[in-house]
DNA sequence: ATAATATGTGAAAATAATTTCACATATGGT
DNA sequence: ACCATATGTGAAATTATTTTCACATATTAT
């Protein structure tokens, strides 16, 4: 079975990559992303979601408002022999193991 | 906007990356992935030519059959520095600038 | 020229993903 | 307790992608 495939599916959406790149600045909250990108709340919450699923980002309380902000996985930089995929690859093996909060 | 989403889009499919594991153990023609892959083969046929539209593979014609192996983008070490998205960055701006093959 | 093999392609049908919206939950302030 | 603010979530409606199939094209051999 292809393993990463899902990954590419979450990364295959250009609102998700939008913030991933508003996220490259800094951490943000959910209510912030959603005026920034001029984009519907809700469709930023379902956004993020997955984002989260593939352990792109990660979201800490602080008070009533979540903050969202990239993981090592996307902040570190890629030291990796190998191709696009091997990257992928990487990705999945170092930072989609527990199963609970990445079913890749 | 964002220029890459749609390879992460092309990558975004079992069957496709499935042909891309089959290509990388030696070039093949169409009817060659459809026995190993079990898919129908105009199936493959679709999915090779969002693959190539992303500059993943290339094809030539030796008799009556195209033979489709992946594009140095594929094969290649990646030697980059950055992150997973500064990857296809690399790989749309180093292999997708004509844009008849790529409209990325 | 005809037949056989290999592949490409458009479009309808089937599936999957995204968007939207109403409502649920959670926190902090009064 | 009640209200306002911030976010999450399920599900229907919308939109996009994939699959399938009939047919088109291209090459080679007879």
């Amino acid at each position: 079975m292809v393993p990463y495939d899902r990954c590419f599916r979450t990364l295959a959406n250009p609102l998700r990559i939008r913030i991933i790149e508003l996220l490259k600045k800094r951490p943000m909250a959910v209510s912030e992303l959603s005026k920034q990108l001029k984009a519907e709340r809700s469709k930023v919450s379902h956004a993020l979601k997955k984002l989260k699923e593939c352990n792109f980002v990660e979201s800490e309380r602080r008070g009533k408002r979540n903050i969202y902000s990239l993981t090592k996985s996307v902040l570190n930089d890629v030291k990796v022999k190998g191709n696009i995929f091997d990257v992928i690859k990487t990705h999945v093996e170092k930072y989609c193991k527990n199963k609970r909060r990445c079913k890749v």
